[in-house]
RNA sequence: CGCGGAGUAGAGCAACCCGGUAGCUCGUCGGGCUCAUAACCCGGAGGUUGUAGGUUCAAAUCCUGCCUCCGCAA
């Protein structure tokens, strides 16, 4: 079959690497056009993109698929199918029509719940016990389209996105190649969303991560575990930023006002919204390298009975 | 030149402003106490202070270049 790929970052890398191992010919690669970053701007490619360039694929990062710019494209590629992974794009109607069976996305949710950007962290940072991935046909709307293949995976309690982001691309990779077959043998059965049900995330922005030492703790660690390690969760000590990465709750409850710091054997704690405590096991003071609770006591970065400063 | 912080024993830091041969917490090694211990007590090892040069009687400390790491911003 004649494949066409869409897909940016990380995540969809797997999928790639599958396709270019399961046979099929895959005619084009699309991804973000090259963007500035790093401390020195520097013109960065895209993970998809190195990753075609080291299959020798052919490299497509059009500006806009839309005005019958990306069906221009596809003419020339004449993809039997294209399979979509986390593009960063909405693919106009004329597009989606054009290959022969379509478009199909590989969404890391289980569908309906999640549609849109950033589906795991919003999983963990709920703290769900399951999320999974759905293959679905491609329609006009932001994941809104038939249903063709989902398979589920638990979130352990202490596991932070960029874990489940790890395992669900690796899922994802199974699933893609699982509905190519099912597609090609007219196996799979298109069960259409229950709409009612839906929920939709947006994008993540960096304040999210400010901790609100007044919520319970259990909601604090899902924070923190759900923004890592992008965009990360952060509070203020002694007017600079730290950097939360790492965390657990602890059984300790504790007086005091929310955001005060206890040290007990050695552990770092924090009292939260609810009067229970989350350890805090691995931080980065403003400047400085990530560093695990036991350095950063050693090196008296905070002491028993300091208070986080809220930062707005 | 986008803004800023930092490179000192295995780890995290102090001493730098007001130059004078390096200190703290932890780890590590040995010994002691204890039914026992990640607890406690005693003792030891471990650093040409990122690198190159300059100023000086003397530089971790002042000046200059270079390398590296990191926060913000993207």
């Amino acid at each position: 079959m004649k494949i066409a790929f869409m897909g940016t970052p990380d995540f969809s890398v797997p999928c790639l690497r599958a396709l270019a191992e399961s046979g099929h010919e895959i005619v084009g690669v699309f991804c973000q056009p090259d963007k500035p970053v790093g401390r020195k701007q520097e013109l960065h490619q895209p993970p998809v993109k190195q990753e075609a360039l080291r299959h020798g694929f052919r490299v497509l990062q059009p500006t806009s698929l839309r005005g019958g710019q990306g069906v221009a494209l596809l003419k020339e590629l004449q993809p039997d199918l294209v399979i979509v992974v986390a593009y960063g794009k909405i693919l106009p109607a004329d597009f989606l029509a054009f290959p022969k069976y379509g478009c199909v996305n590989i969404h890391a949710s289980l569908l309906p719940k999640y549609r849109g950007a950033s589906p795991i962290h919003w999983a963990v940072m709920a703290g769900d016990a399951q999320t999974g991935v759905t293959v679905m046909q491609m329609d006009e709307g932001m994941d809104t389209g038939d249903i063709l293949l989902v398979k589920k995976l638990p979130i352990p309690p202490d596991a932070t996105t960029e874990e489940m982001f790890e395992r669900l691309s690796e899922l994802g990779a199974a699933a893609m190649l699982e509905a190519i077959r099912g597609i090609e043998e007219g196996t799979l059965t298109r069960t259409p969303q229950d709409h009612a049900a839906a929920t939709t995330v947006g994008l993540l922005t960096k304040e999210m991560g400010a901790i609100d030492w007044r919520k319970p703790a259990k909601e604090i660690h899902n924070l923190i575990r759900g923004l890592y390690s992008w965009p990360g969760a952060y509070t203020s000590l002694h007017g600079k930023r730290l950097k939360l990465l790492r965390a657990r709750c602890s059984d300790k409850s504790g007086k005091g006002a929310p955001g005060t710091v206890l040290i007990q054997n050695g552990a770092l704690l924090v009292v939260c919204g609810d009067g229970q405590c989350v350890e805090l096991l691995e931080v980065q003071p403003e400047g400085k390298k990530r560093m695990d609770a036991a350095s950063f006591l050693n090196g008296r970065g905070a002491a028993d009975g300091d208070q986080f400063e809220m930062t707005e």
